[in-house]
DNA sequence: TCCTATGTTGTATG
DNA sequence: ACATACAACATAGG
């Protein structure tokens, strides 16, 4: 599930851990969440350190761990399935580690646990006093100010034959936008997921910048914070639905893959490539607006 | 059994 | 070289 809002909310679940001495680590050695790096040094590190500070930027998120001897710094990305979650209780006499438990700290009274059924999460590590490069290094937040209308408008340009629900979920210019958020922001925009970026008119790259930003704050606000159920007036609670419709015209939404990936999208409020909106749920194909050809109208 | 899944990456292709 | 498309990864649930 984590895209930008639920991984800043899986972040502060661990938020009792923070201040309490890590006791023991227990971890699963080879599994694929720890790709790449050198476990027995992370558990070394991990024993013995407390966790003092936390922070989530894009899908990432850095815990900060402080030892009378050094720094270090674990960073986790949920992938498709991961978690985060406490567990309280008398250690581990009362934890019973379950299947996709893979990482365990041992606290006092409690348990910080990383669970992730379907391995695609990852855990990074690094020892030193400054944060890793992998983190200082991330992309510009969507909230913040370096994320302008031109930044977007240049991305554009930039991926003009990729279709814009592929350009959205780029992390590199859009951090931690995912499928949902990829197909609200579109919806909202009114712009089909299959059209291309460097179709878009300068208003329309303004539009996608405007509804980007909406989007990610209102998610963080929404779902960071408290995780929230989303109003019904969002994309997102219909667009799995069975007999799901637009929550603006109330035709059926459609569900293909677009950019690899499963989308949905509105008929009557993203016209497809190669046509123009014209009234409300009415469509006008081939041309420019004025010079109408075909005309149809979606259910 | 077959299909789906809120992600990333390595490799093939244009 | 550069941009884009897609299979692969691993597991659970409908």
């Amino acid at each position: 599930m984590p895209e930008l809002g639920e991984v800043e909310w899986y972040r502060k679940r661990w938020d009792p851990a923070l201040g309490h001495r890590v006791q023991a680590v227990f971890l699963h050695p080879r599994c694929r969440i720890f790709r790449g790096l050198d476990t027995e040094a992370l558990v070394n590190a991990l024993d013995g350190a407390t966790p003092v500070a936390s922070a989530a930027r894009a899908k990432q998120m850095l815990f900060e761990f402080r030892k009378t001897r050094g720094t270090c710094w674990l960073g986790i990305h949920l992938g498709m399935s991961g978690k985060l979650r406490v567990v309280k209780g008398k250690a581990f006499e009362n934890y019973r580690s379950a299947k996709h438990d893979h990482l365990v700290l041992l606290q006092e009274n409690q348990c910080a646990v990383f669970t992730d059924t379907r391995h695609f999460g990852r855990v990074l590590f690094h020892q030193g006093k400054t944060p890793p490069e992998w983190w200082t290094s991330l992309p510009p937040d969507i909230v913040g100010d370096a994320f302008t209308t031109e930044v977007v408008a240049a991305f554009c340009r930039r991926r003009t034959r990729s279709p814009l629900k592929a350009v959205l979920l780029m992390q590199e210019r859009f951090p931690g936008i995912g499928n949902w958020m990829a197909d609200e922001i579109l919806w909202r925009a009114g712009l089909h997921p299959a059209r291309h970026a460097g179709s878009l008119s300068e208003a329309e790259m303004r539009t996608l910048w405007k509804e980007t930003r909406w989007v990610a704050r209102e998610a963080l606000k929404r779902i960071g914070t408290k995780w929230k159920r989303l109003p019904d007036s969002w994309l997102f609670n219909h667009r799995w639905a069975k007999g799901r419709t637009c929550p603006k015209t109330g035709a059926a939404l459609v569900r293909e893959k677009i950019g690899g990936r499963t989308t949905c999208w509105s008929p009557g409020c993203q016209p497809p490539p190669g046509t123009f909106k014209k009234g409300p749920h009415e469509l006008v194909q081939g041309g420019r607006p004025g010079h109408a050809a075909k005309k149809f109208t979606y259910p």
